[in-house]
DNA sequence: CAGATCTCAGAATGACTGATATTC
DNA sequence: CGAATATCAGTCATTCTGAGATCT
């Protein structure tokens, strides 16, 4: 690899710009709506697990511990999802997603396909199909 | 496009965590040598550009106002730069790279080669290349 | 006067860490 | 006792906005 030259070039650099465009174009459209994107991640994971506990959402959402809890209580405000104690295990908070929230998912969901469509827009369908394989290599490390 | 079944499947979530496991490894390395990713951006665009004004090093830089300002007293403070007034035009401090800040420059370039083998080691250099191409098309909108 | 440059104060976001109380 | 869960406290880096001072 040759000496670098330029940091504008480095690849960790154009992954940190395009990552950014497409942070800003995604929160811009969620913010139209009042969400955020933990928001979104934690509606997601409940309607397709279904009731869980923190814990177990946390991880699947790839929230923080910190944050989830602010998340949920924020969601449950808003009657999106339900808490109640864990009967099994009192240490566990179970989380549901109401009807309230499903109907809010899928409007955040129809916000996200336009939030797709505008950052991959410099890209052809079997470009941003390459890319996507290329980046899913690279989150998992 | 078929309707979003699972956030962590969309492709700007796949660009988010590859982002954030660059940035996590970027951030790692530069620490190591107590350096933040400003400070390299900065020396490196002083190292091509010559001497310029605060104001033009971060538009290179791609820094905001405030940030320049910190980052360069800070890196004065280090003596890897030197601050002037400009002659031509009192509004504008002149900024230059020392002989000390080259060698800094020199020891940063090297940790970010190391950043860029780790974080594109999952993909090959043609994976990597385009990777990059596709990556410079999406940054730039 | 308008406009450019630099500085300071603060904020929003995402991601993270330490500590604590409760419960298994 | 150790371990897990949820919560509260704060930190850190990045990015951005508003305001003011100085100068052309």
């Amino acid at each position: 690899m040759a000496p670098i030259q330029s940091f504008d070039e480095l690849p960790t650099w154009l992954l940190s710009r395009a990552a950014a465009r497409s942070h800003r174009i995604l929160h811009a459209e969620l913010a139209q709506l009042g969400a955020s994107g933990y928001d979104f991640r934690v509606l997601s994971v409940l309607a397709t697990t279904g009731a869980c506990s923190q814990r177990a959402l946390g991880d699947a959402a790839a929230l923080d511990r910190r944050d989830i809890s602010l998340t949920v209580r924020g969601l449950e405000a808003a009657a999106l999802l339900s808490r109640r104690p864990d009967p099994q295990d009192a240490r566990r908070t179970m989380v549901a997603i109401t009807l309230l929230g499903q109907h809010r998912l899928a409007e955040l969901s129809l916000a996200l396909e336009r939030v797709q469509r505008a950052v991959f827009s410099p890209l052809s369908a079997a470009e941003t199909d390459t890319l996507s394989m290329l980046l899913a290599r690279l989150a998992t490390g």
